[in-house]
DNA sequence: GCCAACGTTGGC
DNA sequence: GCCAACGTTGGC
């Protein structure tokens, strides 16, 4: 079982839109960078855990946990030109884009934000805390998902 | 709203 | 294959 970390702005789909879906389940359609089309389709399983981030927020944070509830299948929304994020070289038969299903598994019981992230010395490696990081889907180590849960029970800065 | 960082595109 | 131009991300 791996971790990851997924970003999303809260404006466009946020966690309180996937606690509204059926099953709690959405597909994470639409990411459009290598890199993370690379995670979805070839390393997210089934069961693993991701947290839910808000970007373009005030402020940025982790604000719950999914579980990858379907493996890497094609982008469907790439192939329809009325989608926004519609990419007509994207072949059905030969997809340039995956997405996966998450399922809401619960909300932190507080935001944990950016700042507080970046104050950790035991988080410094995360990709996320970098300057210039711009990837929407990354895996995350398991000492640094532990290291996140545990502040989830400490009080913000 | 600004703009630095970074990924992608396309001319050469 | 290089790299300038361009578009996007995302913190601030």
């Amino acid at each position: 079982m791996r971790y990851w970390l997924m970003k999303s702005e809260p404006d466009v789909f946020g966690i309180d839109h996937l606690a509204e879906r059926p099953g709690q389940t959405e597909p994470w359609d639409g990411v459009r960078n290598y890199q993370a089309r690379n995670m979805m389709r070839d390393q997210m399983q089934v069961g693993d855990q991701a947290f839910f981030y808000h970007s373009n927020t005030k402020p940025p944070g982790i604000v719950g946990i999914v579980e990858i509830s379907r493996a890497g299948y094609p982008d469907h929304t790439a192939f329809d030109p009325e989608d926004p994020h519609f990419d007509p070289r994207s072949d059905p038969d030969k997809p340039r884009w995956f997405m996966v299903d998450v399922t809401l598994q619960r909300r932190l019981k507080r935001k944990i934000t950016l700042d507080e992230l970046k104050s950790r010395p035991e988080l410094a490696d995360m990709r996320l805390v970098q300057k210039g990081n711009r990837l929407s889907v990354m895996p995350v180590e398991e000492d640094e998902w532990q290291a996140i849960l545990a502040l989830e029970n400490e009080h913000g800065e």
